[in-house]
RNA sequence: GGCCUGGUAGCUCAGUUGGUUAGAGCGCUAGCCUGUCACGCUAGAGGUCGAGGGUUCGAGCCCCUUCCGGGUCGCCA
C-alpha cells in the first residue's frame, strides 16, 4: 500500500545532482529504484530520475523498520527517501553521483510495482514490440530521457531563436479543408453537417500563406503535421514541423535565417561548429554527381558518366541505352574487392532491379586482370578507356547501371548509399548543403499530366516563365531542400503571389477552372486583396532529433510513436467505435470481406 | 500490394542432418552474505517453440496456409 505524498516529502533536488559539496546535509530525494542490493547486513538501492541515480544506504545504523522495508523493496518501486548525504567508503567513478550515498533514516514507499517486463536499465535489450506495448516504462530507460530532454531542447532553442528574430508564433487549425492534392489526409467526420469530413493538416502551408496576406510577417509554429501514408523508419503518420514563413524576403533570406538556426543550435546543444553558408548544388547537379536530391555528401563516390565512350560498343546494353536517349553511368568502390565479392554484387544487382534497373554490370579488379561482366564485348582500347575515365584500379570494383537517366542515375544513387554502408566509410559529422532549383513539374506516368514536385503555390524562376505551357519539364522553381547527412530536413520555397500567375500554374496542372475554384478557391481570391512577396519552409523537428541524438529510428525520439502499419502497440489504436456513436456521424462501416 | 527478414522461458537469444526429457544469460522466488554499485554464492520456479494443417515411425527444424513484428519498394504534392 502507497503511503501518502506530503509537502515535506518533496526532493531538495534531483537524484543526479548530489556531489560532495552536499556531503552532510540531510536531503529528501523522489525516484524510482533502479535495483536494490542486499548484501546481507547492508542494503544499498539506486534511485532513479530524470537525471541520473544516487545511491541510498541501509546499515546497522539504520533504524530496524527501515531497513526491513528495504529488503522488500523491489525494482521500479517509487520511493521518498530522507537523511543525510555522506561520503561513500568506496567511490564509483562511473557515475557523477559516485563519491556519495545517503544514509536513510526516513523512508516512505510512494508507489510499489509488479516485476516489470524488461529491465530499464541502459544495458537492457528489449524488442521494440515489447517496448512499445509498455511505452511508459520503456521511457524511463535513461536513453529514452536523454532524447526526449534533448528533443525538448531543440525545440526551446527553435523557439528563442525565432522569437529573437521577430517571428510570432501563431497556431493554425488541426481541423481543415481536405484537399485531394499529394498525400492521404485523415478525415475526421462532422457530427453537425453529416457525410460532411474535415481533414488533419498535411501542413499549415495554406494557413501560414494567409498569414503573410494579413500582415503577420514573420511567423513560426512547431506545427503538427499528419499524412495517411505508409511508414518508415524515417516517418511517422504524425510528426512536427518547425513551419515558418516570412514576408518581403528572398530565397536568400530564407535560406540564411534556417541556417542561422541550425548554427546556434548545434553549437548550444552538442558544441559543434556548422560552417555557414552552407554549400549548395542545384537538383540537376546532384542528380547527376550522386543521384540523389538528398545526396550524403560525407563521402564522395561519385556517379561518372562513360556514355560517350560506349555509344558504339558492342555491348548491346550499353549502346542501346545511349542511342536510345539515355546513358551508361557507374560508381567505383575504392578498395572493395574483399567486401563485394560476386554474391555481394549478385545483391546489389537484386537490389538495383527492384528500384528499376534491368541488370547491373560490373568490373572487378581483384587479379591483375580485371574481372568484368561485359569484357568480352568490348575491344581492348574501349575496356582501357573506360577504366582511365573512371580511374578504376587493382582493388576497386566499378558498378554500371544502363538505361534512360530516370533510371540510372537514383539506381546509382541508392547503390552509392548501400555500397558506402557495406563498406563502412561513412565518416561522422554533420554534413549539411541546401538543394536548388528543383523542377517545378513532375510527369505522372498513371494519370498523364504534370504534377507538381514541391507543391502548387510555388514560384517558378523567371527565366522559366516564358515555357510553362511550351515545355514544362524544363520548368525549374524556386524551392529548396536542406539535406543533412543524405537527410532531407527542411523543404521551403517561395510562393506566388500573383494570381494570375497562380491561376496559370493551375492550369498547367491540369486543373479546370472548377476544380480551382472548388478546391483553393478562398486562396486564389484572398490573393487579390494585397499580396507581399513571401516564401518560408518546413523543418523536420523528428529527423532533426534523431540525427542529433543519433538514433536509427523515429521512434526513439517519439514520446508516443507508431509501428509500421501505424498503430500504436499500448493503447492499440486505431480501434473499432461503437454503431451508436457512427449513428450520431451519419456513418456505416462496410462488413471486411470474408477471406 | 511486392520483395527481404524475423517470431523458441518475463526479456535477449542459441538450438547441428528431422531423433530420447528444448538450453544459456539476465530477470523472478527463496536462503546465505557488512561496502556493493551489472554485488557474490546456493537452490528453485518458469515453455501452446506465433497459430492451423501436412509429410514422417518421429517435427522447434521440412512443406502449405495464416497471424504478428522490423526493413524496404510502391506511396510520401
Amino acid at each position: 500500500m502507497a503511503e501518502i505524498f506530503t509537502s515535506a516529502d518533496k526532493r531538495t533536488k534531483y537524484c543526479g545532482e548530489f556531489r560532495t559539496e552536499d556531503i552532510g546535509k540531510r536531503v529528501v530525494v523522489n525516484g524510482w529504484v533502479q535495483r536494490q542490493r542486499d548484501l546481507g547486513g547492508l542494503i544499498f538501492i539506486d534511485l532513479r530520475d530524470r537525471t541520473g541515480v544516487v545511491q541510498l544506504a541501509f546499515d546497522d545504523e539504520t533504524d530496524k523498520a527501515i531497513f526491513d522495508t528495504a529488503f522488500g523493496i523491489r525494482s521500479e518501486w517509487v520511493l521518498c527517501a530522507k537523511g543525510v548525504v555522506r561520503q561513500r567508503s568506496s567511490v564509483n567513478k562511473n557515475i557523477p553521483t559516485g563519491e556519495i550515498e545517503i544514509a536513510v533514516d526516513e523512508l516512505k514507499v510512494l508507489g510499489v510495482a509488479q516485476t516489470p517486463p524488461f529491465e530499464v536499465g541502459d544495458n537492457s535489450n528489449v524488442g521494440e514490440e515489447t517496448a512499445l506495448k509498455y511505452r511508459y516504462i520503456d521511457l524511463r530507460r535513461p536513453q529514452m530521457q536523454k532524447n526526449i530532454i534533448m528533443r525538448h531542447n531543440i525545440a526551446r532553442v527553435a523557439r528563442e531563436y525565432y522569437y529573437e528574430n521577430g517571428f510570432l508564433e501563431i497556431e493554425t487549425p488541426m481541423m481543415i479543408k481536405s484537399t485531394p492534392e499529394g498525400a492521404r489526409d485523415y478525415l475526421v467526420p462532422s457530427r453537425v453537417h453529416k457525410g460532411s469530413f474535415y481533414a488533419l493538416p498535411q501542413s499549415p502551408q495554406i494557413y501560414k500563406q494567409l498569414l503573410m496576406l494579413s500582415g503577420y510577417d514573420r511567423y513560426i509554429q512547431l506545427a503538427r503535421c499528419f499524412r495517411d501514408e505508409d511508414l518508415r523508419a524515417d516517418r511517422q503518420p504524425e510528426f512536427t514541423q518547425i513551419d515558418l514563413e516570412m514576408s518581403f524576403a528572398t530565397q536568400e533570406d530564407i535560406m540564411e535565417m534556417n541556417e542561422g538556426f541550425i548554427k546556434r543550435l548545434f553549437k548550444e546543444i552538442l558544441d559543434v561548429d556548422i560552417p555557414t553558408p552552407m554549400p549548395r548544388l542545384t537538383f540537376a547537379e546532384a542528380m547527376n554527381r550522386f543521384g540523389s536530391d538528398k545526396p550524403d555528401t560525407r563521402y564522395a563516390m561519385e556517379i561518372t558518366d562513360i556514355s560517350d565512350l560506349v555509344a558504339d560498343c558492342g555491348f548491346g546494353v550499353f549502346s542501346g541505352a545511349v542511342q536510345g536517349g539515355g546513358s551508361v553511368r557507374c560508381i567505383v568502390a575504392k578498395n572493395a574487392v574483399s567486401t563485394l565479392t560476386r554474391k555481394e554484387i549478385d545483391k546489389l544487382t537484386e537490389q538495383a532491379k527492384g528500384i528499376g534497373a534491368k541488370g547491373l554490370a560490373f568490373i572487378r579488379f581483384a587479379e591483375d586482370t580485371p574481372n568484368c561482366s561485359f569484357s568480352k564485348f568490348m575491344s581492348e582500347e574501349e575496356m582501357a578507356a573506360i577504366l582511365e575515365r573512371i580511374d578504376c584500379q587493382k582493388g576497386d570494383v566499378a558498378l554500371f547501371v544502363a538505361d534512360k537517366n530516370k533510371v540510372v542515375l537514383p539506381v546509382l544513387g541508392a547503390l552509392r548509399q548501400t555500397v558506402a554502408k557495406k563498406l563502412d566509410i561513412i565518416p561522422e559529422g554533420y554534413n549539411f548543403l541546401w538543394i536548388t532549383e528543383f523542377p517545378f513539374f513532375e510527369w505522372n506516368e498513371d494519370t498523364q499530366h504534370w504534377d507538381a514536385m514541391h507543391h502548387p503555390f510555388t514560384m517558378p524562376m523567371e527565366e522559366c516563365l516564358p515555357y510553362l505551357t511550351s515545355d514544362p519539364g524544363s520548368v525549374r522553381a524556386k524551392a529548396y531542400d536542406m539535406v543533412l547527412n543524405g537527410t532531407e530536413l527542411l523543404s521551403g520555397s517561395i510562393r506566388i503571389t500573383d494570381y494570375e500567375l497562380q491561376q496559370k500554374m493551375f492550369e498547367a496542372l491540369g486543373m479546370t477552372e472548377e476544380e480551382i475554384d472548388a478546391k483553393f478557391g478562398f486562396l486564389v481570391d484572398a490573393y487579390k486583396y494585397g499580396a507581399p512577396p513571401h516564401g518560408g519552409s518546413g523543418m523536420g523537428l523528428d529527423r532533426l532529433s534523431m540525427i542529433m541524438c543519433d538514433a536509427q529510428s523515429l521512434r526513439d525520439v517519439v514520446a508516443f510513436p507508431k509501428i509500421q502499419n501505424a498503430s500504436e502497440p499500448m493503447s492499440q489504436c486505431p480501434a473499432p467505435v461503437n454503431t451508436a456513436d457512427l449513428d450520431e456521424l451519419g456513418i456505416a462501416v462496410k462488413p471486411t470481406e470474408e477471406k
